[in-house]
DNA sequence: GTGGGGCTTGTAGCGGCTACAAGGTCAAGG
DNA sequence: CCTTGACCTTGTAGCCGCTACAAGCCCCAC
């Protein structure tokens, strides 16, 4: 039969859920669906490209926000890519900005850990660590 | 004069604000603060500790239930630190998984951007990727 | 006594879902 | 034809750790 899936299908196609679906819906990064008689939204091949790239994105890390940005922009191929670029390299700058927080932090534990002998909570080095009375 | 504080000086002193006291105080985090007559909050040194213990503690990334539990144990310095040591040996874990996550993440991110050519969105690698049709 | 800063409570919002509840629809099996 | 049970519908509340209001009270300096 036709090319027409219910939510749930559309869903696993895109490897979402039904919910993630009908919230990006409310959020207008999908155009409402059309319905059946009985009110079931439905979805055609085009309506599942576009969760696809939204799935991808969001595994990429984007937020919604840039997703509706990237989605304008791609519905729009004559335009210049600046814009593109310009959002993925902010992303990626942010991300890496988020690994360096991490990697200090988890740093800072390693060294705490390190330190810990495994005795009574009045010596442990963790607890020290974190009480102002160590410092 | 005395060591109480308002709450506004005793999230100061510990490097917070009056918001997320009250805040750690509904959550029990905080035993409920002494009042003024004319209903302020009053808080001493012991109180301005465990603050800095919690502020400490959110710096290094711990959630509140874990905080709420290293609280718990800093309370008992008779007690075995096996336990602090299992909650910060946890939490390294996780953030050394988040950071590798983030890493291929990043290292995804870079390749895009460095094939996108400067030209229209037609032909832009970064939104190609995004693009179920790419795949 | 007045101005303005800080305090009080309560509530809503952030992101990106997720988990209900209470009901409607639909296809398969008896 | 009727029932079962999977799926769908809407609406609402919750997750985390705050943050930002709003409306009103308190307190101190001038």
């Amino acid at each position: 039969m036709r090319d027409d899936l219910t939510i749930g299908e559309a869903a696993k196609a895109a490897g979402t859920k039904p919910e993630t679906v009908r919230y990006y819906e409310r959020l207008g990064l999908l155009p409402p669906a059309r319905r059946t008689e009985g009110n079931y939204r439905l979805y055609g091949p085009r309506d599942v490209e576009r969760l696809r790239f939204l799935r991808r994105g969001r595994d990429l890390g984007f937020g919604l926000d840039d997703l509706r940005a990237l989605l304008a922009l791609a519905d729009d191929p004559e335009r210049d890519c600046a814009e593109v670029d310009r959002i993925a390299r902010a992303h990626r700058e942010a991300v890496e900005r988020k690994i360096a927080d991490l990697e200090s932090l988890a740093g800072e534990l390693r060294r705490l850990e390190v330190q810990c002998r495994g005795g009574r909570v009045a010596e442990c080095r963790i607890i020290e660590a974190l009480s102002p009375t160590a410092g």
